[in-house]
DNA sequence: AACTTTTCCCAAAACGTTTTGGAAAAAGGA
DNA sequence: TCCTTTTTCCAAAACGTTTTGGGAAAAGTT
């Protein structure tokens, strides 16, 4: 018994295409109308609970999968998020930014959404990568990280109307939506466990001005030095650089001991972590013994490290999610200003934390 | 004067979309049917060079882009490439994956064409995200990268006939495209150096087995040897585990120097050397000085260093680019099996390629 | 002038879905 | 039995392009 193969029938030798049905030709399979077809698999109630289930069997039978490309184009929607990283962005290195991508990339997944990746060198071409997702309607909405203080990005997507979540916060007046760390919390109670310890000299090695994360980090600390009741000394603030954070902490390490009432700790950020290790060692001081540390972010040299260190961490993985789902409400069409939360910090004592000696 | 607007016309106030201009709106601004200002654009020969002109300049006055999701349907291709991630690619740490994603990046960009990532947790998943992709219509092609000794994701894709270009090599007959570092040269190169610097004990601290790239490290350190004269001691061959770089580098940096005959020099994967500097530490030998190190990859901490470290240096970017060019070729219907790079590794000599002492 | 070729444009179809707006058949109500 | 309601299906339109297959006008050729 032969099966008569319509002209867009399934042909034979035509490589991979010809593994593929589209909706036409489950409908001739069934003998149903695509209509029918696309409204059982739809759970549409205007089709019998009988026929939908032949048509859903016989769908998996098939291994018949929508073509989203259609899909969309009647839809009038992408389906697809935006995201634009840059180089810079290694000063996640190691596991935390892949947690924050990994969390964002399953979510999307599961919404049946992609997720397009631009890849930009340096600031003006991340604009730009960005432009052409946007204004090339390419996306349905934008995921922002490495927020800067005064960040154009936000700007441009608020004057457009175009959905797009933060991971971060800008200095910007118009509501919009964004998940945070609460770095501010999180260094005050860093700050106020090591003045809880005896630590009368608390010292600050901060991310440089420019990008938002480093304000948090700076306002917990002033916090928690004021309600631990120390005074605070401008000299224990020093600012690593972006593009080179090993290099430049391990010289402010140096710096910071040339005080003369030199720091018994130091809060920082665990991407400088190196340079202060290095630091330290050449001033014959032992992490952890000598000056007591707390890093911001649990990367593996964290926890190899002997002495292990101790760290603040966020949870990157549930902060991409997070942000996945508010894109999607804001997508909806909700109100972007209803989504603006911020994530408590977790602090793992480990070894690097011990009262002054 | 106004300008009569037709239903679906530029309206107003319709937030984003109304900022948009589509091919039959642009038509009917210049008094031609659709075909030919479709043509016009598309550099047709059929459409005079003033009508050409005129067209060209109004769709950049109205900023008129054309729909890429109906392009895609309309031409039946994605113009979309797929790649998948795993945590375990971290080993990449630092700039070296970054850059190579840079190169992929940009370079699909320039081909108008959309780059979509996948981030799995696992083997599992990345396969399972690879098969959404490309059983779901989602993509052209696929670039894989951290390749296994035996891979199931090539022979996948081979079966199916489906366009991909691997970022490293695999062990499997059929041919196919790929662009790898010449890791067995590049350990080649620094055996013999080592050796012509007088140095008789060199280990190798290599990735272990199971992923392709540590395959060629042993081939070339191997081939260095031989090259150099000197006998192959089993004893000077170690291999550290992917989950732990570090923690698992130190321990072996101490075990190979439980040897009665220790090593003078070791080749390693950069990734591994905070390990191997906290190793050397505890054993107080000085790296450089008494024990000669050259990593393959240049990553950040091998130029901040003091000494610096010797490395080999994979360019990263160029590779990228040249994965996604010959991707394009593939999916055009090239054959893939003319589409095998093997790109040289530079030797970069820093503090710690010293004779030994 | 009559034919052929070239130039320039366009209507209609196609890509594979989902949605719209019924319509036929079955069931229910009097 | 006749009318109304509910159930179940479907033809046609639409999404915004590009491609197909001409066709009319202009330019050459004899």
């Amino acid at each position: 018994m032969f099966l008569e193969q319509s002209g867009n029938g399934i042909g034979f030798g035509e490589g991979f295409k010809s593994m593929t049905i589209n909706l036409k030709q489950l409908s001739k399979l069934l003998k149903l109308s695509p209509t029918t077809v696309s409204r059982a698999l739809a759970d549409y109630p205007d089709v019998s609970a009988k026929t939908r289930a032949r048509v859903k069997q016989m769908a998996i039978q098939q291994g018949y999968q929508p073509n989203p490309v259609a899909r969309r184009l009647q839809k009038g929607k992408t389906e697809t998020i935006g995201i634009v990283i840059t180089p810079e962005q290694n000063y996640f290195s190691d596991t935390f930014f892949i947690d924050l991508l990994s969390g964002i990339s399953n979510q999307i997944t599961r919404a049946g959404y992609e997720l397009i990746l631009g890849v930009a060198s340096d600031e003006e071409h991340e604009m730009q990568s960005m432009r052409r997702m946007v204004e090339g309607k390419r996306v349905d909405g934008m995921i922002l990280t490495l927020i800067r203080e005064q960040d154009p990005r936000v700007g441009y997507l608020l004057d457009r109307d175009f959905p797009f979540v933060l991971y971060g916060r800008t200095r910007e007046t118009r509501p919009y939506a964004f998940v945070d760390m609460d770095g501010k919390q999180a260094f005050e109670k860093a700050c106020t466990y090591l003045a809880g310890l005896g630590h009368r000299r608390i010292a600050l090695l901060n991310g440089e001005p420019g990008f938002m994360f480093p304000v948090g980090c700076r306002e917990g600390y002033e916090s928690g030095l004021f309600l631990s009741g120390l005074e605070l000394d401008p000299d224990l603030i020093r600012e690593w650089k972006h593009k080179d954070p090993s290099q430049s902490s391990y010289r402010w390490t140096l710096e910071l001991f040339k005080n003369d009432n030199p720091p018994t700790a130091i809060l920082f950020q665990t991407e400088a972590v190196n340079g202060i290790f290095k630091g330290l060692d050449e001033l014959n001081l032992q992490p952890g013994k000598d000056v007591a540390l707390i890093g911001y972010d649990d990367l593996e040299i964290a926890r190899i490290h002997r002495p292990s260190l101790s760290v603040l961490r966020p949870q990157a993985r549930e902060a991409g999610q997070r942000v996945v789902n508010i894109l999607m409400e804001v997508i909806k069409g909700e109100d972007p200003g209803k989504f603006q939360e911020i994530h408590q910090v977790e602090m793992v004592i480990r070894e690097t934390s011990l009262p002054p000696s």
